[in-house]
DNA sequence: AGGTGTGAATATATTCACAGCT
DNA sequence: AGCTGTGAATATATTCACACCT
């Protein structure tokens, strides 16, 4: 079956494709133009029956005893991502993380352009950082709008991630990256993914205990 | 069956502590003594046969027909995720992500203490930020040796990465929670885990692409 | 020969549904 | 009566192994 509905690839699968779209352009940027499934495995930590069976849900993209032309590859990955124009992108909360967001390379290589940031501290509201101006978060649900902004991230205290997230999403927000470690509640429609650094750090601390415990 | 041993409870039930224990702590913070698996279920969205189901992994902590203590809970699920005692933690990379980390509210509320910095840039080895000292990369082997340190967040730029990784690891590090977008080549007894936001973002945008798609 | 694409087999995770305590 | 604990049923994910194409 070619896999031509985004519907029916596995949630496993687009969850490991930013990862493949990386190594690819990695690879890109080296001039390789071809590349085998046990090869692009290695890059990632995968297997190459793994890398095989998430592609052949984009369709037959490979060609058999030769390998996946890298280029064709990056196309389809990043066509299905949605990332081929560009995401526009608010960040909410202006504070040291927010501002380290700002600035982190990885984004517009990625094809998302932070275009608006949010804040309540006065002494930031009206200021621009990098071209980028900073709005009062109760204007977000104009701003948002009118910017059409796709994704917030919201890098807010705890205490107050939930105001902000219901401000983005009376704008239109279409989804949310919570960096902030509290649960949201948004409307169904609103897709949220949470980052919680401490979930990560309590997740590695089990296994070093597990590993001290079982000697 | 009475789930003992550590080592076989699911990765998916581990994921979830944390999440439980956050939840947790914040009835235990209302003054809230009992919790039933559905009031628990919602607070972390997820349902209440998954905590229930979960729990059972820990043991029969629940009392049927009323629900589980929360004090018990949290004890049994610091216990099993190590963070009873503190986590000694160092944070490698101190630009504006790595500053923003060493600020973070939410690791010494969990168990996690950072106490050291390293980075290269010589304006800042040598100085100390809230009490702690900034340490030059070379010096991470003795140093993280030296002061027992467990996990190392990487926040550096994805280049030097892999000379961060190395550098702790070569101090005894047993895991490391990496923020750079890179993948880290470790010996297999050290444990990775990578956040790496621009995926996120990806996740989130192909689902916004497939919703626009389907209309 | 040397690789992909993919059904079949296996492993893992979630949900159901109800027996068993309190 | 009410809620936990858990086998059984279902759904999802990974791995195997080989037919099939170049």
């Amino acid at each position: 079956m070619t896999g031509r509905n985004t519907a029916d690839i596995p949630a496993s699968t687009i969850e490991r494709l930013p990862q493949y779209l990386r190594c690819l352009l990695e690879l890109q940027s080296m001039g390789v133009p071809l590349v085998k499934s046990d090869r692009l495995a290695g890059l990632c930590g995968s297997n190459a029956a793994q890398v095989r069976k998430d592609f052949s849900y984009l369709g037959e993209l490979g060609t058999r005893g030769i390998g996946y032309e890298v280029s064709a590859l990056i196309e389809h990955i990043s066509e299905l991502l949605g990332v081929k124009e560009r995401r526009r992108v608010a960040i909410v909360g202006y504070g040291k993380l927010g501002s380290a967001l700002h600035g982190y390379a990885g984004f517009p290589e990625r094809g998302f352009e932070v275009v608006a940031l949010f804040d309540v501290d006065p002494a930031k509201v009206g200021c621009t950082f990098d071209g980028i101006r900073v709005f009062h978060v109760d204007e977000a649900p104009r701003v948002v709008n009118e910017l059409g902004i796709d994704i917030a991230i919201i890098a807010t205290p705890a205490r107050v991630a939930q105001l902000a997230a219901d401000a983005v999403v009376e704008g239109g927000v279409k989804a949310i990256l919570n960096l902030a470690p509290t649960r949201l509640v948004v409307p169904e429609e609103v897709d949220v993914r949470q980052v919680c650094l401490s979930t990560d750090l309590q997740i590695l601390s089990f296994r070093i205990a597990q590993q001290e415990g079982s000697r």
